[in-house]
DNA sequence: AGCACGCCGACT
DNA sequence: GTCGGCGTGCTC
């Protein structure tokens, strides 16, 4: 007797058993399918992970598949095999994990149908359009170009990809009669395209670590590519996909969330005679369904994506690059809390492929690896064209008289360095006009009401608003507490110092990056174009401006505030806050003129800055990783958070603690736990927020104990209450 | 997560 | 007598 084995979407951790549906043909069956089953009172959407002969239940409990809902499998054995090792190793119910790995519209059991999607291709006419006679429309000789360059045509996905947001000027070349809307079915690849670039040379190191990694194509291995920024990572990726490509094998490429850039996109697809699929946040549900089902189908060569590409189908796969390792964005942090790129490192294992993890400042997990020789770790240490390294140095601000949070000395610096007509970058964490709204006559200060924090003033739209939970309300005019009118703003954000920038240098091309002046879709791409084409002299803004991008005419990069990352609570504060500095003065000088890398602070003595201004971010890691020992933290040890929030404090502290009870009944040696304690903010969103720490020297001991415990804990009638969740390998343990 | 079953208060 | 409150438990 045949029995189905179903991941059905729902937040349990069993697998489901059910009979085949009538008159189905079992040797036309395959695992990896979807199946419609009836669950509950319901139906649901399932993916059939495994055709067995007996089940523990007795066959007259067991309901029968509704119906199968693809032909062809979904998802292969081994995709099925690394799905459910995800789903143990970090403790989620397995259909839930299934359901997150598929694209939105199949996860809702619609049955496939191979989707087209619409495209563009010259008109007879069009194509007797010379290009380059249209110099008064060079948006419209682009898109002629690329077009005549595919006379089959190209889906909308690809033409944006090549020349950015371009529907305006299509229409318009439609109402001209040169090109015409088609439908492109999937799996009819577009590419290779038409404008390609010449690999430059490649340096010696970067000869050597291709050679390292392609030497290991034939099986698993894990290389730590640590490379300074500017050293050419990128090349070493372009020449491995290449390789991989002409043996006919599949790359998956994970890059974090900002990184994805429409650039790093237009390199890979310029160098590369290979069809990629791109899989990020923003795509349209049919185009990311398309992406994904052309990966799967093999059609693609090349998958280039954040976070959850890493569960991608890809019958080919022989190699995974994970550029910026180190990114916090490769770690969920809701839900099904899986680091990609520790899945990465998995995922190679299972297909014996290499995995390659590219960072100029590696994590301290992944270098602890490479120290112990499960890692082979190649360096890059040289800059690429020779381009000099900046030069870090540290500006003491104890007495300065700052003007929205600027010295004297930086300001002067600036002037120089923009008088030579130089790029100036100037980094500031914190986005909005001011952090703090307070009344000068009774202190009120603003107060989110739902959180454990201050309100944020954010001039450019008048309001008050709340970072954590997004509470917004209209600025005050007066204090609501006194009703005097005597309200100031404390301490500044990105708004407050392009004002003032812009009130001393009026006539300076300036350009603010945060997530408010880049909210609207398009514009972040808009504003690093200009950067690029010279347009401002003076760029400012958040992490956004630190991440990935080349600003090769800056020559002045100031941080202005890093004080507040040198007293962080988690114990990974100081290796984040080193990375990203050297992340940030990766920005500055990477061409031929020489940078120059200012940080202000209060405490100019305080060793973590001392450590890696006096040597390097290796020598800062091989210091905190010595630390990290003598404390037994990760990675010298392993970590489980358990979060629970509730809107009553007890309610969040009596889950907890029950959970620490019945942990001390059941068998945990060699498992520490830490708490109950109560999240560093505590009040977040109306929540209460505690949380509890377990840690082992032993991995397995702790995926031991998960197994037990976690199960049990889900049935406690405290849960009830309580939103929890567990999160296996915390990055904020906060 | 849904969804129904079940056992207690105020209504035609 | 019953409509409906949401606590409790299950889903192959």
């Amino acid at each position: 007797m045949a029995i189905l084995r179903v991941a059905v979407a729902a937040p349990v951790y069993s697998i489901f058993d059910y009979l085949p549906p009538v008159g189905c043909d079992l040797s036309q069956l395959h695992c990896g399918v979807r199946v419609r089953v009836p669950f509950g009172r319901g139906e649901r959407c399932g993916v059939l992970l495994q055709v067995a002969s007996e089940s523990p239940l007795q066959s007259n409990r067991l309901k029968r598949v509704l119906e199968i809902l693809d032909d062809q499998a979904l998802f292969s054995a081994e995709d099925i095999a690394l799905l459910r090792w995800a789903a143990d190793y970090y403790r989620y119910p397995p259909g839930e994990v299934f359901a997150s790995a598929l694209p939105a519209r199949l996860r809702k059991g619609t049955k496939d149908k191979r989707g087209a999607c619409s495209g563009w291709r010259l008109t007879p006419p069009g194509g007797a359009v010379d290009p380059d006679e249209l110099n008064r429309a060079p948006r419209q000789a682009e898109l002629m170009k690329l077009l005549s360059h595919s006379p089959e045509g190209m889906t909308q996905q690809d033409i944006v990809l090549n020349c950015g947001s371009c529907t305006s000027v299509l229409r318009k070349l439609e109402q001209r009669g040169w090109l015409e809307q088609i439908e492109i079915r999937a799996g009819n690849d577009a590419h290779p395209v038409s404008i390609t670039e010449a690999a430059p040379d490649l340096n010696e190191d970067q000869r050597k670590a291709v050679d390292k990694v392609v030497a290991g194509l034939a099986g698993f291995g894990v290389f730590l590519l640590d490379g300074v920024t500017g050293s050419g990572k990128t090349e070493v990726y372009l020449e491995l996909v290449k390789k991989v490509g002409a043996q006919g094998g599949q790359t998956l490429v994970l890059v974090p969330e900002i990184g994805l850039t429409p650039q790093l996109l237009q390199r890979f697809r310029r160098r590369l005679q290979l069809s990629i699929s791109v899989l990020h946040s923003s795509l349209a549900e049919g185009e990311r369904e398309q992406a994904w089902q052309r990966a799967r189908l093999g059609v693609s060569r090349v998958v280039i994506g954040t976070r959850s590409s890493v569960f991608v189908p890809m019958p080919d796969l022989r190699l995974i690059l994970v550029d910026e390792e180190h990114d916090l964005s490769f770690k969920q942090q809701d839900g099904f809390r899986y680091s990609a790129r520790d899945v990465a490192v998995f995922r190679a294992l299972r297909c014996k492929c290499p995995v390659v993890l590219g960072s100029a400042t590696p994590s301290l997990e992944s270098l602890k690896n490479a120290l112990d020789g499960r890692y082979l770790h190649l360096r890059l240490p040289a800059r690429a064209g020779g381009a000099t390294p900046p030069k870090i140095e540290l500006l003491d601000i104890r007495s300065a008289q700052l003007e929205a949070g600027v010295s004297p000395v930086l300001m002067s610096l600036l002037e120089t360095e923009l008088g030579a007509g130089n790029q100036v970058l100037l980094f500031l964490n914190r986005r909005g006009y001011a952090p703090i709204l307070t009344c000068h006559d009774c202190g009120w200060l603003a107060q989110c009401e739902r959180c454990d924090a201050r309100m944020t003033v954010h001039l450019s739209d008048n309001q008050l608003s709340c970072h954590h939970c997004g509470a917004q309300y209209p600025m005050r005019r007066c204090c609501p507490e006194c009703g005097g009118e005597a309200l100031r703003t404390l301490g500044q954000g990105t708004e407050r110092l392009e004002e003032m920038l812009k009130m001393r240098y009026p006539h300076v091309g300036m350009v603010r990056i945060d997530r408010d002046a880049t909210r609207h879709k398009g514009s972040l791409e808009r504003l690093l174009k200009e950067i690029k084409e010279g347009k401002h002299a003076l760029l400012l803004g958040t992490q956004m401006l630190a991440k990935g991008h080349h600003f090769p005419q800056v020559t002045l990069v100031g941080i202005l505030d890093l004080d507040q990352a040198l007293f962080g609570a988690d114990f990974r504060a100081a290796e984040r806050m080193a990375q990203l500095i050297v992340q940030v003065a990766g920005r500055a000088g990477r061409a031929v003129k020489p940078g120059r890398v200012l940080i202000q602070t209060r405490h100019p003595d305080h060793p973590l800055l001392q450590t890696l201004l006096g040597s390097s971010y290796a020598d800062f890691a091989s210091e905190s990783l010595r630390e990290r020992r003598l404390a037994l933290l990760p990675p010298f040890s392993f970590q489980v958070l358990l979060r629970a929030e509730a809107n009553q404090k007890e309610a969040a502290l009596k889950f907890l603690e029950e959970c620490v009870e019945l942990g001390g009944t059941m068998n945990a040696a060699g498992v520490e736990s830490w708490g109950p304690v109560s999240a560093p903010m505590e009040k977040r969103a109306g929540r209460y927020r505690f949380q509890l720490l377990l840690q082992s020297d032993k991995r397995s001991v702790l995926q031991g104990f998960l197994a037990e415990w976690v199960p049990r804990i889900a049935i406690l009638r405290s849960a009830r209450w309580v939103r929890w969740s567990v999160d296996v390998d915390p990055q904020e343990i906060l």
